[in-house]
DNA sequence: ACCCCGGCTGAACGGGTGTTTAGTCTGTTG
DNA sequence: CAACAGACTAAACACCCGTTCAGCCGGGGT
């Protein structure tokens, strides 16, 4: 865990994350002083101002993010970094303040899920090769629209049923998981459409998938891809 | 449109929902009784408070809804509103303020999920009755699972990634469905996975969906259904 | 010994906030 | 006409915000 040395800097970086996690990154740099036990102008003395702090503790979560994700690859096997993070409630700040990030826009929260949406491309390739995934006519737009729903879902669901301590935030998504992952499974699993019209008449409609796709694996919007 | 009358109390709750869904609810009081042209004095002579004055808005913005809804019955099918929303410019503003309160965990939120949900549940039973859909183990899971994750990830695509004119919000989600309708319609009829392990190994695991479940058409988690 | 420099603080500044107050209009009612 | 009522406003109030200022400490270099 990156918590920095005791340095007064770094006692105030951990306060800020806490408090933004917390309460949103409107909190006042009066409060994130205080929680670090120093003034508030000596929080201005060392950031130089309250968006350069927001900018540091971005960089500070974002670096301890990617050293949990190197300490975990495997772990995080088909994209779930977030459940991993939040089963682990050492981790319980970093998780909110990656909520925050994203209910806010900022760019912890569009690093995470691009960062997110790489490695899901990752597992989903091999995974194809595996032969345990059905390869899609679109790799790419199939990993984004995965991970933008199961984070939007997550993050929808905590933020319209907050949990009464705001710490406590991966209760929430424990919650959200027992409720809804047998839903999440059979869809993945089945389906739920029993014809196949509508994707076929929007085949026809609209042939090609993005010709630009940075997943230089299919040419043709056919579906049977490459077979070694 | 329950657009008010022409009243000076009406023009304010007018101003205060653009304001609101362009700024977001921090948006000052004076500066919604300037885009109405009126001192900010009145605003709260009329409304008692900032915070009533956002309640009075919500309470605008929903029966403008319900009625939006009540006109477009049918049209909405398949719970996708908020498309049909984004579909007619004229309700962009509304559009707006949704997910604004969809972003701050307000009371619209949470009621116009609400309803989103219930309006899903019937369509969908409807349409498991007609053939169209796979029944679901847990039809009221599924239904909250697939208006969580469409929702959410509409959301975050333009929290992430939001429109240069916060007005144009219509366009941002249309350019959304453009690029994610595909891989969204592909595990709809087809899921992802190729084997049937995992959803196996749930039921297994934790045979009995919610015993409450409001929907009392299975009793049974077995997977008797097609296909061996 | 000096000085200086960086960590650190309390107090203040300037600006924005929601709200209150006192008062001015205008139209209605007795 | 007088009196009241309600829409409406300019100004002020009290507070919170981010930031600045002047100055206090304690330790290291010359």
């Amino acid at each position: 865990m990156p918590t920095p040395d005791g340095s007064t800097r770094g006692r105030i970086l951990d306060a800020a994350m806490l408090r933004f996690a917390r309460s949103g990154f409107g909190a006042s740099v009066r409060s994130i002083a205080a929680d670090a036990g120093v003034s508030a102008a000596l929080v201005i003395h060392h950031f130089g101002s309250k968006d350069k702090l927001h900018e540091a503790t971005d960089e500070y979560v974002l670096t301890w993010i990617r050293e949990v994700k190197r300490q975990s690859i495997g772990l995080a096997a088909g994209g779930n970094l977030l459940q991993v993070l939040a089963a682990a409630d050492q981790y319980a700040p970093l998780v909110g303040y990656v909520l925050r990030s994203l209910q806010a826009g900022g760019a912890v929260g569009r690093e995470f899920t691009e960062h997110m949406i790489a490695d899901a491309q990752e597992y989903t390739s091999e995974a194809v090769r595996e032969g345990v995934l059905r390869p899609s006519r679109d790799e790419a737009a199939r990993v984004r629209y995965l991970v933008y729903s199961s984070l939007g879902a997550m993050l929808l669901s905590v933020t319209l049923d907050p949990p009464r301590d705001p710490e406590d935030v991966s209760a929430a998504m424990r919650r959200f998981m027992d409720e809804l992952y047998l839903p999440m499974l059979e869809l993945f699993t089945e389906g739920f459409l029993t014809t196949r019209r509508m994707l076929d008449d929007y085949l026809l409609y609209v042939p090609d998938p993005p010709a630009g796709a940075q997943d230089p694996a299919d040419g043709t919007p056919t579906h049977d891809e490459e077979e070694p």
